[in-house]
DNA sequence: GGAAAGTGCAACCAGAAGGTTGCGTTGTTA
DNA sequence: TAACAACGCAACCTTCTGGTTGCACTTTCC
């Protein structure tokens, strides 16, 4: 079991990366923000409200888009965009595995200790 | 508890945003994976076995020391890094937030929709 | 004391990121 | 059909980021 957690751990490193980068911008944490409430949002009504034109606020999903942490379908003339929440899932059983890491390290560093 | 939820959710955004950054790069986040072992080294150990320059690692040790997901301190001629959780853990939990709101969000859209 | 190991600091560079503006296209609606 | 709303695309600009190189400084070790 401690190879099952240490390869997970390795492989997905990669793949765990670009969220972290897409959640490391205070905008698009703000636009999650609006999005993880369960509705749909068009890009206007993402817009409204911030000091953002509407094409930096475009930009920003379309990071989020390119994780999958969001969704966007065409609906008419406006682009609705969606919360969906497996990525998000997922670096929180990376960061729940690194925990258990830590911990079972310290264990083991404070038997060492008491020996 | 809504409201609290919701203000701790919105309140540490911006101070999530940078730990969140700080993850969203491949070679960081391997070299925390060799710390978060629970032992500390040195940066020519960290550099070790990477194709990057010992400048190019320490940058990184600087961008993860900065977020406080590390710190350093000196010991002679060579400066040792150690992991700390407490980042982590912070941001764990703001993600624990954020499935809870997801979760209770779909609850609700789904009462809304059996009516 | 002198060589080597381990760093820190600063300059520099290429490319990515965040943002704006301008314009063309597609839906809506009066 | 004419106006307006909501977008997408592309060019452009500025700032940040990741990375390297060169050099000086402090410890360690022979």
């Amino acid at each position: 079991m401690s190879n099952r957690s240490r390869s997970s751990l390795a492989s997905k490193r990669e793949a765990h990366a670009p969220v972290f980068a897409a959640l490391g911008d205070e905008t698009r944490l703000s636009l999650l923000a609006k999005l993880y409430g369960g509705h749909r949002f068009s890009i206007a009504q993402l817009t409204e409200g911030s000091k953002l034109t509407r094409q930096a606020i475009t930009k920003h999903l379309r990071v989020l888009e390119s994780v999958g942490v969001v969704h966007g379908v065409r609906a008419g003339r406006e682009s609705l965009f969606e919360f969906d929440p497996k990525p998000i899932r997922e670096i929180k059983e990376y960061l729940d595995l690194v925990s258990v890491q830590w911990d079972q390290a310290l264990s083991r560093l404070k038997v060492f200790v008491e020996d």
